[in-house]
DNA sequence: CGAATTTATGAAAGCGCTTACACATTTTTA
DNA sequence: TAAAAATGTGTAAGCGCTTTCATAAATTCG
């Protein structure tokens, strides 16, 4: 069932079939409605091949992130490529890992299959060392790339995220602000979005005139979902004499395992220790007591990341910067 | 940069350059080197519409989910994708809800991309009334069809699960042997394997000469991931004078409810209330107690699922049903 | 009402690749 | 050593679509 076959079953050319196809105007109503019916008939549907190599876009977005089964990751993944679908695209998906060989390989292999815009989810696409993110620029030479979660000044790069300075400046300013003393900062990224929010956590520190102490910024590096290696390390570093009443965490996982260490340690929550949690995901409802957490709006972002996407796509100019602002929900932990 | 480019440079005919690109057989080494030598020196890769065109076929399998944001099946399409990365194809995605029409237009629309197979992970693809799975072997004319966790009879469907009868019987088992009179069966969702787990749960009743009750066996009827939801259910459960000492759990989110119904209820965990979740995800760990959990070696089924797609692809025979058993991780909550 | 526009349609030339077929060259066989 | 077979390479015909350009038909205008 090809351009043809219709073509004929209508009887009019190959051309117009074409036309009525990719909605041109030049096409009498009558004409029109005739090769739609043939169409619907036939159940007919171009060959997508053919189609690209004619118009050299697939309609088709690449979506990559490091690691797509973690919870935050998978959740923007999944809101991305419900909106794409939505407003009539493809989404082709490649998790990356976390290292900088494996992003640019996937970048390539993405680039090569001639899709209409890329989509970083998750800042840790953007390298501290700036050099090194020339990979980013060499395809947003190519297509319009779209960053979850990561703000990086390019030509046609757009940017939707949170501002994870500010919130994690307030969250540690609402700890201060409830009589918390000695904060500890915990993290497993070097991600550019860790290095905002630890960022706010200092000017929370500074800000009410307090001293910066680099005992109470630890970084977790374990694996992602590893709780109990988060449990044993939040044991050692109090092993080491490092007291503390709250933790702020970059993510839920990471204030998981905080509840567990005190549990391990049989501290009481919130009173002995309060803890709050980054993204407001799931694992903030299954903690006992229910974990307190930062929520970023991802669906938002998300919805609106892909809607930018969708106008760059279709010639209509967008901001290249969108900011959301986060939000701490209090639950059992603080 | 196309194929006549690197045929001029290479001093050859296009095809030639399109034989090695093949990996055709019929091409002396040393043109096979210079051509090489050309293409890598140029960086070409060749259109991927085009070949496509040619071929029929773009390298590329659709992935199609419920809902890639769910904990475990975000797991199984990740690993999934990297399998199939890592031999050589490409991946597109499509979430399709748990509806019966969303999921047939999604199956529509990645078969009109022209994808090499499908596969379709998650047993929520398969109806009970099975005059509804029609649009599977629709499908199944077409391409292969690879099922993960679900079984289906039909040519050029293949099947990789786990069984989920045995595992839940297996657990139903565990607990009767270990002092549980009244265990509780709590499922969320109709598909082939919840129906499948239910029978496996039925089957270790009677096998012990133990009375069914349809009480036993409830049905929450919430969100997935709305563990608060889950709690109260279960308190309503309760309140009709239904008396439990274990709960089984279709999935971990349900078993994290359980905990959380538990502790409003200041039962104690597993004295009073013995709790298993089924899938060993994260949420086992992020729960408190640390929960028991069914585990069903997802990363091995994904791998095998896609080592036969592979296979199937390449044309060499591959047995239609692929068949791992679970196994029970016991923690803190039996 | 005839000339100038505008609108609707078709013919045909690509898009970049694969591959059947033809042909030239080399190797094997009797 | 000539005939047969195997090997290596090129030519050209698609694959199914989009789109330019030419042309025919309908509309507008002076």
């Amino acid at each position: 069932m090809t351009i043809y076959d219709i073509s004929k079953k209508a009887g009019v050319s190959i051309a117009t079939v074409s036309r009525v196809l990719n909605g041109s105007s030049n096409v009498s109503p009558k004409t029109k409605q005739k090769v739609m019916d043939v169409i619907n008939e036939c159940g007919y549907s171009p060959n997508v091949f053919a189609r690209g190599l004619g118009l050299d876009s697939m309609n088709c977005v690449g979506i990559l992130c490091a690691d797509s089964s973690d919870i935050y990751l998978a959740k923007a993944v999944y809101y991305i490529e419900q909106a794409l679908r939505a407003g009539g695209y493809n989404a082709i998906l490649a998790c990356t890992g976390y290292s900088l060989e494996t992003r640019k390989a996937s970048l390539n292999m993405i680039m090569k299959q001639r899709v209409d815009c890329v989509i970083l989810v998750g800042s840790s696409f953007i390298e501290n060392n700036d050099a090194d993110n020339d990979y980013i620029r060499e395809a947003a030479e190519k297509v319009p790339v779209m960053l979850l979660n990561a703000d990086f000044d390019c030509p046609n790069v757009y940017c939707t995220l949170c501002d994870d300075f500010k919130s994690t400046m307030d969250a540690t300013i609402w700890l201060l602000n409830h009589k918390r003393k000695k904060i500890l900062y915990l993290y497993n990224s070097h991600s550019y979005s860790a290095i905002r929010k630890l960022s706010g956590f200092r000017s929370a520190i500074l800000m009410k005139e307090l001293d910066l102490d680099k005992n109470y910024e630890q970084f977790y590096d374990g694996p992602r979902d590893n709780i109990d290696g988060v449990r044993d390390f939040l044991l050692s570093v109090r092993k080491n004499h490092i007291d503390f009443d709250a933790v702020l965490c970059a993510d839920d996982s990471l204030a998981s395992g905080a509840l567990k260490y005190a549990k391990a340690s049989k501290l009481s929550i919130p009173k002995d220790l309060a803890v709050i949690g980054y993204n407001n995901s799931i694992l903030s409802l299954a903690c006992d007591p229910d974990l307190s957490s930062v929520d970023n709006h991802l669906e938002d972002q998300c919805n609106q990341l892909v809607k930018s996407c969708i106008q760059i796509l279709s010639g209509i100019e967008t901001p290249q910067k969108i900011i959301f602002s986060g939000e701490l929900i209090e639950r059992a932990t603080t």
